[in-house]
RNA sequence: UCCUUGGUAGCUCAGUCGGUUAGAGCAUCUGACUGUUAAUCAGAGGGUCGCUGGUUCAAGUCCAGCCCAGGGAGCCA
């Protein structure tokens, strides 16, 4: 007999048809009600069992966890919870879950505790809820690109390349540690490592994006990243996702355009696709915001949140209005702010947070920023200050989208290299791409990640991917 | 890396001014009940108080160092 997965037999119309479902164990309330659930779907269908026709040896391991395969017949329920039910009239225990010992319970758990039992948090409500949307947001960023006329390109995740300027990598070598070949100078001799120089993984898929936007027209890259900081927030990995497209032809209005899209396209596809997961997280965070005190709480529920983000416009500013806006607000008078708010001066996480949740109450694109703050390529605008950079700013989370226009002329971005001490033989193809056919272009960054941070309504970055890799931290 | 708050039963937490035998809820086990929705009721078991050292007649409680975790900051997506 055809295993009948429950998602699809929730919706089917009980006929008392033969059906054979197999799952988990959630509760197993009165020794008469299991409620089983088999990933396919957050929702559970309830199994009845006779239990004064049913071996104590089987009863005694209807336990929490443990996975069942039921055979029996569909039919309307008669209680309140559901609309139709599984009167087994065969259970086969596939896998014992020992109570005493298997840590996830039927009660409330920390997501702390549940981090530190990762292999199994999947296994809950609040997990499988979200790794469902997170399959889902992965399918609708291809599914958006796709039929828009992008192509995918997969971008190296081993770099020779040494100039991307995102912060720290992680060196890649074959070379033996404990006793690496040296040069006359008594440096590491890289020229015998397996490349024949330095390599690293990939903190961005950018320039290799470059490549193939100034060929192909429109791409984007959707990769794992990997970044050496030691930084340990909510917000941060060592291994993320990223998805980073690049368009030729597009000037940085277009590409602000095509984030307030992509990110609304992906907003919208998960309140359409993931109701029930979505529901649900809907209603964990709102069970978790009446744990806190009232100035704490978010300001809108999950789901109001995500309407909110697909029926409005985003707030459109320059960094220098940006600034404005700060030093004219009442906690910059008040010397609310801790750090300072001065031209020239990078915005720190509190000054987002201010223009974002007290002063816009929605996403807000800062651009234009000074050049000094901003990465070597991009580019310069007229007034030779600022350069054509976009912060996409989003509450609770700050920066989920980080782009700009390129730097297209070969001159001005020799000259900015320069400055920045970023040497030029090293990236010749890159200059390449200037020197021949250049076009406009530009792109951006999208954290994966912290989408899903977004969609989701969770506030710790470890708890929207499976396996989190950060300082201190590698399991599995 | 810095700041900050924590670490007490399987989990979540309480533990007063340092003072007798360290408590509660949930989970677990046993029994009752049997159309329940994290079922309910009764009972039981369960502790290296993060680790090391110090102060003291006496330390879960005070002090120092270390380890781990949460939150915030920096860096950034």
């Amino acid at each position: 007999m055809q295993r009948t997965e429950i998602k699809h037999l929730l919706k089917t119309e009980a006929l008392s048809q033969d059906v054979l479902v197999k799952g988990w164990v959630r509760t197993f309330r009165n020794t008469q009600f299991i409620a089983l659930n088999d990933g396919s779907t957050i929702l559970n269908v309830q199994v009845v069992v006779d239990f004064q026709n049913t071996p104590e040896e089987i009863l005694n391991k209807i336990k929490t966890g443990a996975c069942l395969s039921v055979k029996g017949t569909l039919v309307p329920s008669t209680g309140a919870g559901q609309s139709v039910e599984v009167k087994a009239t065969e259970i086969i225990i596939l896998g014992e879950a020992d109570p005493e010992a298997y840590p996830i319970q039927p009660k409330k758990h920390s997501l702390e505790f549940l981090r530190s039992h990762g292999h199994l948090r999947m296994r809950t409500n609040t997990f499988s809820a979200i790794f469902r949307v997170r399959h889902a947001m992965a399918f609708a960023i291809h599914q958006y690109f796709h039929e828009r006329g992008y192509f995918y390109i997969h971008s190296p995740i081993i770099t020779g390349s040494d100039a991307e300027g995102a912060g720290e990598m992680f060196r890649v070598t074959t070379l033996n540690l404990d006793n690496p070949p040296r040069t006359e100078e008594g440096k590491v001799d890289f020229s015998q490592d397996f490349f024949g120089k330095e390599t690293n993984l990939t903190v961005s898929g950018q320039l290799q994006g470059e490549i193939a936007a100034l060929a192909l027209g429109k791409v984007y890259t959707f990769g794992p990243t990997f970044r050496a900081e030691n930084s340990n927030t909510t917000r941060h990995l060592a291994e993320f996702w990223m998805i980073e497209p690049e368009v030729a032809f597009n000037e940085i209005e277009d590409n602000k355009n095509l984030a307030e899209d992509f990110l609304k396209y992906l907003v919208r596809y998960a309140l359409e696709n993931c109701a029930d997961d979505i529901d649900f997280l809907d209603k964990r965070l709102a069970e978790e915001e009446k744990q806190k005190p009232q100035n704490d709480r978010r300001a809108m529920g999950l789901i109001e949140t995500l309407r909110f983000c697909t029926e409005n416009d985003f707030a459109r500013i320059s960094y220098t209005e940006a600034i404005q806006i700060l030093q004219n607000s009442k906690q910059y008078k008040e010397k609310k702010f801790q750090y300072e708010v001065e031209w020239g001066k990078d915005l720190q996480s509190e000054h987002e947070r201010f223009l974002v949740e007290k002063h816009f109450k929605k996403p807000v694109i800062v651009g234009d920023y000074p050049k000094d703050i901003k990465a070597f390529y991009m580019k310069l605008n007229p007034d030779g200050k600022t350069v054509a950079a976009m912060d996409v700013l989003f509450p609770g989370i700050g920066e989920i989208i980080g782009g700009s226009q390129r730097e297209d002329s070969t001159e001005k971005l020799m000259k900015r290299m320069d400055e920045m001490h970023i040497p030029a033989h090293e990236m010749s193809w890159y200059l390449d791409l200037r020197r021949f056919g250049s076009a406009p272009h530009s792109g951006f960054g999208l954290g994966f990640e912290r989408l899903m941070l977004f969609v989701t309504g969770m506030g710790n970055i470890r708890d929207v991917i499976g396996f989190p890799r950060a300082a201190k931290t590698i399991e599995f």
